[in-house]
DNA sequence: ACCGACACGTGAGTC
DNA sequence: TGACTCACGTGTCGG
């Protein structure tokens, strides 16, 4: 019942200042004293680390580091749910694209490579040198809808300069003799053109 | 000093559960005894505010209620971070997907009229005769899928053999050099033929 | 009976 | 000075 009590240190969340000294040695009261110290400790201690959480303080104020961590959970929560509602609108857009490119390529390059092995003929890639800079090549690929242009983009695009091209398309095939040389290399490796030439019809 | 004071209602956070009814009749003490109980009431409601918006309870507790928000937001920080992640690497990957897409279109089937007519070059079909079943052609026409293969295509199909062709794609335009030689057929018209190689390229 | 959580009233500090 | 916040000690419920 008494009210003088012995709380010697009073750790405020604001700033360490120390309040209400009171003396220890008169009279020991109420047993949960300690047990009312640590719990009012432990909260200060949530209190401050929540605070340490949000990023926008208006006040060190109990109540307004409570609301502010109000407001940035509400924050929070909002961002989460534009966030995932803009992934979910990519994601199926994403898919739809997908799908059209899917039907686009079914649709353009349906590719004859039934027709092609059907008849016998299949994928060939041959190199022949002819002297130090210039190869001689012949290509033998199935027909797909824009198949050779790319490929004859392709070429140009990596330096490739194609001299009596002569090509050929058949039963679902497309054959392609040409003497090549690299404009700008003086050395044409002939495994290392076949398997380019490999990787772009490949690719394409 | 006294301690007996004038609380009526108190306003528990766990429940509305009535505690430490006092006589308010008796004395009257501090001045900012009002405030201090608005000051708590204050807390308390936004400590349940708080607590609405955090889903997952531990406890009742003021020390739980904030542990659980504490826990809360670095979930939600977590989660925005993931998701602005996945969403910026997304956009990123998609326009890479967009771009090549449009590499591959501007390659394919974007047709490059205007840029052929930008660099000045225009479609135009020659036609020489070299002997009496064997012709030279030059055809130049603007760049679209799948044309060249077409344009064999159609060649193939009206019996027309081409060799020593020369193709050359620069500029958004298809440079075809070829000596064409008809097989069943001993006469090759010269202007016929021109007409019929304007009319497959006009057709596709 | 013990222990934890709570609201209370109050003194003390800050602005 | 007054308005405000804070920590304190305490009584009192509930488990």
């Amino acid at each position: 019942m008494e009210f003088l009590g012995s709380a010697s240190d009073a750790s405020c969340i604001t700033r360490a200042r120390r309040r209400q000294t009171y003396d220890d040695s008169t009279e020991f009261k109420s047993k949960n004293l300690h047990a009312e110290r640590r719990r009012r400790q432990k909260l200060s201690d949530r209190l401050l680390t929540l605070r340490s959480l949000v990023p926008i303080i208006t006040n060190m104020n109990k109540a307004s580091i409570i609301e502010d961590a109000i407001t940035y959970v509400e924050v929070l929560q909002r961002d989460v749910k534009i966030l995932s509602d803009q992934l979910l609108e990519m994601e199926s857009t994403s898919e739809e694209k997908e799908k059209t490119i899917r039907i686009d390529d079914q649709i353009n390059n349906a590719d004859d490579h039934q027709e092609m092995k059907k008849n016998g003929i299949e994928e060939d890639v041959e190199v022949t040198k002819i002297n130090g800079k210039k190869l001689w090549m012949k290509i033998v690929f199935g027909k797909k809808r824009g198949r050779f242009t790319k490929l004859l983009e392709a070429m140009t695009y990596l330096g490739f300069e194609m001299t009596d091209t002569n090509v050929t398309a058949c039963n679902g095939a497309i054959l392609v003799s040409a003497s090549v040389e690299r404009t700008y290399e003086d050395t044409l490796e002939i495994q290392e053109t076949k398997e380019l030439i490999q990787q772009i019809i490949r690719s394409i």
